[in-house]
DNA sequence: GCATGATCATGC
DNA sequence: GCATGATCATGC
């Protein structure tokens, strides 16, 4: 074997020699011209990096990628916002689940972490029709390892899936059921699919993978260290997210809301904000506008919701307006309604007294069920058929579904979009029935 | 009383 | 300026 480039038994020597990639594309630093018609334009960057920069064959075994340093090597793709921020393009896929042998595994001796402890992390910039070699790695490579704080979160993740298996409810599995390690879909969509078995249950499970959320990935784009102090005080605890979130909220139960605000020094007095009570919410959280940062990483989503005394919410649950022309070429499982039902859900519940006075009732985390979210599927196909038939003025109502329906949700109803047999229609977005949070809440 | 249509203040 | 989370308003 000739000698490489760099020490296979050191992270650090690796880095270095990763760095070699910083700003160009693989096709840039090294000679693809005898290969290249034999590579697929979407296939594995990660194992082309491996091949012909690192000149280190991928493994099939179980351990890391380069198993004499620990290190995996991950590529992953970033785009840009809409505020022009690079941000993850999608979750980053860690390793398959093997439903069977994962039930006899322990947390301390876990496969998962035995590979993935330590992450050699490449960012491209992720271009649709450019070929992966010609992609540009946008980033200085990052050696990563969890930080502790972190690592609680993920052991607690991978003990609910490893659970939920063992329950023989792997074809249940939700990205929202965790917080920062999710198990995802993986492999090809449609009907065509093949299940995997799992061991506690006759029913085949869709493919899972191991993944860190697109919330976490940006996180660790956006500058890990500053938030690493703020989270490390929190978790000194050494409780999970669920156990502190709570707490805060705690104290506040039965409390009106004025008098939350009073205490809180949150001003409500003005004009009339359909947001006001989020925005209480926030504060008790201790972040001013925007989520905490281990939300942001969890990919939490955080509701709020006003019971009347026979226990109903008033209204409905909205989420961000679709467009029509969109949603057409959308598939469900890539669908943004589906993303937003995945989440976890944090719950933040008033209720109306006797009086009619506001009170705080309770504060739970929530995420949805499998077979409702196939009832939102069918839901969210059937508003796609009719926008194709040219029917998207006859979308989804509360009667016709016990989770979802479709309504308006613009500034006004003059803010309407293009419908793709091009008309223009009111901007409108799915809704969860209050009738289905109702039952839900208890 | 419920389903559906319409709208508001806010923060980025 | 615009999307968003949420709430108000109307008609049956």
């Amino acid at each position: 074997m000739s000698q490489l480039p760099y020490d296979i038994t050191s992270p650090s020597s690796i880095l270095n020699y990763a760095k070699g990639l910083s700003g160009k594309t693989l096709a840039e630093v090294v000679d693809l011209s005898g290969v290249i018609e034999n590579l697929s334009h979407k296939g594995d960057l990660g194992n082309m990096v491996e091949k012909y920069y690192f000149q280190y064959l991928p493994n099939s075994t179980h351990g890391p990628d380069f198993a004499e340093a620990g290190v995996e090597l991950k590529t992953t793709g970033v785009k840009k916002s809409s505020k022009n921020i690079y941000e993850a393009k999608e979750r980053l896929v860690l390793s398959m689940i093997n439903y069977v042998t994962l039930v006899d595994e322990d947390w301390s001796t876990n496969s998962l972490m035995q590979k993935c402890r330590l992450m050699l992390l490449l960012f491209y910039y992720y271009q649709k029709d450019v070929a992966v070699y010609n992609r540009r790695f946008v980033f200085n490579p990052l050696l990563w390892e969890f930080p502790e704080v972190d690592l609680k979160v993920i052991e607690a993740d991978w003990k609910l899936i490893q659970s939920k298996i063992k329950d023989g409810r792997a074809h249940e599995l939700s990205e929202g059921d965790t917080f920062y390690l999710g198990a995802c879909r993986k492999g090809a969509g449609g009907a065509k699919e093949s299940l995997r078995k799992q061991p506690f249950s006759d029913l085949g499970a869709k493919a899972r993978a191991f993944s860190l959320k697109p919330s976490y990935v940006n996180t660790i784009l956006s500058g890990y260290a500053q938030e690493a102090e703020i989270i490390s005080t929190i978790s000194e605890a050494k409780t999970g997210i669920e156990e502190i979130t709570l707490a805060k909220f705690k104290p506040f139960i039965g409390m009106t809301v004025e008098s939350i605000a009073d205490i809180l020094k949150f001003d409500m007095s003005g004009k009339v904000d359909k947001s006001v009570h989020q925005r209480l919410a926030l504060k008790i959280l201790g972040s001013k506008k925007k989520n905490p940062p281990e939300f942001e990483k969890a990919g939490i989503k955080m509701k709020t919701i006003r019971l009347e005394t026979n226990n109903k919410p008033k209204e409905s649950m909205s989420f961000p307006a679709f467009k029509y022309m969109d949603i057409v070429n959308e598939e469900w499982d890539e669908s943004n309604f589906s993303e937003a039902l995945e989440r976890k859900f944090l719950f933040i519940v008033f209720q109306y007294d006797n009086n009619d006075i506001l009170r705080f009732k309770k504060a739970m985390f929530w995420n949805m069920p499998y077979e409702d979210r196939e009832e939102a599927r069918k839901v969210w196909e059937f508003t796609k058929k009719q926008i194709i038939d040219g029917n998207a003025d006859k979308l989804p109502g509360m009667k016709d579904s016990y989770v979802a329906h479709v309504r308006p949700h613009g500034r006004n109803a003059d803010d309407t979009i293009p419908t793709p047999d091009g008309k223009l229609l009111v901007r409108k977005c799915f809704w969860l029935n209050n009738n289905y949070i109702a039952k839900q809440l208890k």
